[in-house]
DNA sequence: TTAAATGCAAATCGTTTGCGGGCCC
DNA sequence: GGGCCCGCAAACGATTTGCATTTAA
């Protein structure tokens, strides 16, 4: 019932490249939701022959089959990660710009009830917290 | 303590102008979170000799004093409301993309006590529910 | 062998901007 | 009157795509 991304690959049909691995890789190795940019450069790294183009064509491909996440947190470019079986949300350290993951039953719970008491049914949903370490609260609180 | 839009512009200096006149009124008899495609439509049904160029700047300079809030749902296109004093989050209707506005202090508590468990001092947050009107769930679950 | 994947460069889409002319305060 | 604002069209940045070529299966 687990497989990793090769073998979900496989199950799909999709035609395994040596572009695909090493961006596979690369995603794998990220914890940091690297951008599409970001990934070309680190699989630039690995093997030069790789295009953008197919870092953009990948990812995309593989986020339509539910094997990597999209986020669009702040900035313009989209950013990506491994999809995991266990769902999480994000926190977005304003400061510094990195990125932490945690879980939280009561919100999912609540976000289910808001949306039964409208009438609906929760298909899926995005929150990200965006905050600065405790502490440099106000200092330098530009913008 | 409270102004409406004309005042804030005032306050701020701005330069009251035909197209910023029209522009504010078509946002603010829009409940349905436009894009600036849409507020362009609206505007220019007012008044043709307004500028798809003068849209987004007048949306911009309005988002970046507060006077309105911009959103980036579903879509490629960001969409805007009126900013309000009474912070709301949504919910978006993916069958017919209707957004509606809910508010729940609980879910606000909750994120402010996991920032803090994670160190971290709330400065804002992003909270989308994407949703099916209840019984047709899974009827036409077409992607 | 052959359909699918790649690289390249050109196209697209939403949004921004430089410029010369126009208009609010 | 002077500076901010406008319309226009060109520029922009992220992403997508058409096409000829390569490659996995």
């Amino acid at each position: 019932m687990k497989y990793n991304i090769l073998e979900k690959c496989n199950l799909l049909g999709l035609k395994m490249t040596e572009q695909r691995k090493i961006i596979i890789q690369v995603i794998v190795d990220s914890s940091d939701h690297p951008d599409v940019e970001l990934v070309f450069k680190r699989a630039s790294k690995v093997d030069n022959r790789i295009s953008i183009a197919t870092v953009y064509r990948t990812i995309r491909l593989f986020q339509e089959h539910g094997i990597i996440d999209k986020h669009e947190f702040g900035g313009s470019r989209s950013r990506y990660e491994k999809a995991s079986d266990i769902h999480h949300d994000h926190l977005i350290d304003i400061k510094s710009g990195k990125v932490l993951e945690f879980k939280n039953d009561k919100i999912e719970a609540l976000q289910k009830e808001i949306a039964s008491k409208l009438g609906y049914e929760l298909v899926e949903h995005r929150l990200e917290l965006y905050a600065v370490p405790k502490g440099c609260a106000s200092i330098g609180k530009d913008k």
